[in-house]
DNA sequence: ACCTGAACACCGTTCAAGT
DNA sequence: ACCTGAACACCGTTCAAGT
C-alpha cells in the first residue's frame, strides 16, 4: 500500500517540497498538478464521460498505474479537479440591499457553474464538492436572514435556490451535450413533431416555435420570481 | 413502434404445440414484457447503475444477445421501462382555481417521480422521456395561462417549475443513494464538521443541527414560493 | 424466428515486479 | 520513490453460427 497521500482538501501548491533535503529514489515524471491539468483538458474538450484513467495516463505519456501513485482513485482525482476549479470561482461585489445580495450571489454561483456544467452533474451524483464553494451558501443564508428570515428558513431558502439552479444547469448541460453529440433530430423533437392536438392543445399549438421558445435563457427571471416568493415582502 | 406480445411464462420451454396460426420458427423464450419487468426489478432493488445487459440476461436465465433480439440497445430498453412507469403516473383531481391547479399538478409530477427517483437522472442525462408524461407540461401551461400569462410565459413558468422539481429530486436521490451505499461519514459531513467560524459564521453556527435541518422536506413550501413569484398577484 | 458463444474494444483497479 | 506490464472482473455491442 502506498502511503504518499496528501490531504485532498488543501491547495495544490505544496507539491513535493515538504521533503526537500531527504528526497531519495527515482525522480517523479508526473506530479499532481500535471495530472489535474491534464484531467481538466480532457474534460474541457471531450466531456467528463471521456475522462478515464487510461486516457489520462496516455495524455500524460505515462501509464494508468503511475497516476494511481499520485491519486488514490478516480473519485479523489475528480475532487482535486473540483478544488482547482473552485479557485476560479466568481465572488461578485455585494450590494447593500440584502434581497439584491441573494440574487447577485445566486447569479454568480450559476454563472460560475455554467462555465463548467459537468461539475453540477458530478457534485449531485457523487457528493463531491469543494469547501471553497461554501462561500455561496454562507452569503445567501446571511443575506436571507438580513431580510428577516430565521436561520432555518434561510437555509431552506438557499436550498430552494440551489434546487432551481442545479436543475437549470443540469437540464441545459444535457441539452448542450445532445446537440454536440449528434445532429439527427432527438427523440424529444420527434415526439413534439407529432403531438395529439386533442389531448395536448397548448403544446401542439407551439409545435413550430418550440425550439425558438426553448432557446431563450430565463434563469434570471425565474430566480427573481423564486426569491420574491421566498423572502418577505419589502417594507 | 413494435407491437408488444403478451407476457410468456418464463421457465420450462413451451412445446411446439403452443404456436398459433402462421407463426413459424423457434418459439420465444423471453418477451419484451419479461425484459421490462426484469429490468424494473433490477433497478428497484439495486439502482439504475446496476442495470447491465449482462445482468439482465442472467436474471432472465438467458444471454445478452437474446435480449438484443428484442431490444435495439440499452437506450431503447430504458425507454421501454420509462413508458412502463409512465402508465403508473398520478393524475390528480384538478381544482377550479388555476393557481392551485399549477401547484397540484407540479406536486403530482414531483410525487410520481419521487417514487422512482432514478428516472429524473435518466431523462435529464439522456433525453429519454415518455410522451404520456407531457400531460404535466400541458396542464401546468394551461393553468398558468388561465392565471393570465401569455403562452410563452406559461412555458417559461413550467420550465422554472421543472428546474426546481428536477433539482430537488436529483439532489435528494443522490443523498439517499449515498446513505444506502456506505455509512461512514461522507466527505460533505466531514467538511461541515470543521468549518472556519471566522469565514463562515452562519454555517458553522449550525454545525450540530445540519442533519436535522436538512432532513425536513420543504419541496411544497418552495414550490408555493416559486409559483407565487411566477404568477401575477391574485386580484 | 429466436437464441448461443466467442470476440472486440473498452472500463477501474490490483498485484508483483523493475529501477 | 516512482513507474511498468500483466491481469482481474467488469462493460455495451457485433459477428457468425446453431436450431
Amino acid at each position: 500500500m502506498p502511503v504518499c497521500r496528501a490531504p485532498a482538501a488543501h491547495g495544490p501548491e505544496m507539491g513535493q517540497d515538504g521533503q526537500v533535503g531527504t528526497r531519495t529514489g527515482r525522480p517523479p515524471k508526473i506530479s499532481r498538478p500535471d495530472i489535474i491539468a491534464a484531467a481538466r483538458r480532457i474534460i474541457d474538450t471531450d466531456g467528463v464521460d471521456r475522462l478515464t484513467m487510461r486516457r489520462l495516463a496516455h495524455d500524460l505519456g505515462s501509464t494508468p498505474m503511475a497516476v494511481y501513485h499520485h491519486v488514490r482513485d478516480k473519485e479523489e482525482l475528480l475532487l482535486l479537479v473540483l478544488d482547482d476549479i473552485a479557485s476560479g470561482m466568481l465572488r461578485p461585489e455585494l450590494p447593500a440591499d440584502p434581497r439584491e445580495r441573494v440574487i447577485v450571489t445566486a447569479q454568480a454561483m450559476h454563472d460560475t457553474l455554467a462555465r463548467v456544467p459537468w461539475v453540477v452533474q458530478v457534485i449531485t451524483a457523487d457528493d463531491l464538492f469543494s469547501p471553497t464553494a461554501l462561500w455561496y451558501n454562507e452569503t445567501v443564508i446571511d443575506a436571507a436572514m438580513a431580510c428577516g428570515l430565521s436561520i432555518e428558513d434561510a437555509v431552506y431558502a438557499y436550498r430552494s435556490i440551489w434546487y432551481y439552479t442545479a436543475g437549470e444547469l443540469i437540464v441545459r448541460a444535457a441539452a448542450a451535450r445532445r446537440r454536440a453529440e449528434d445532429d439527427r433530430p432527438t427523440f424529444r423533437e420527434r415526439v413534439f413533431a407529432d403531438l395529439d392536438a386533442e389531448e395536448l392543445p397548448r403544446l401542439s399549438s407551439l409545435a413550430g416555435r418550440w425550439e425558438e421558445i426553448s432557446a431563450r435563457d430565463t434563469y434570471t427571471a425565474g430566480l427573481r420570481a423564486l426569491v420574491d416568493g421566498l423572502l418577505p415582502a419589502r417594507r
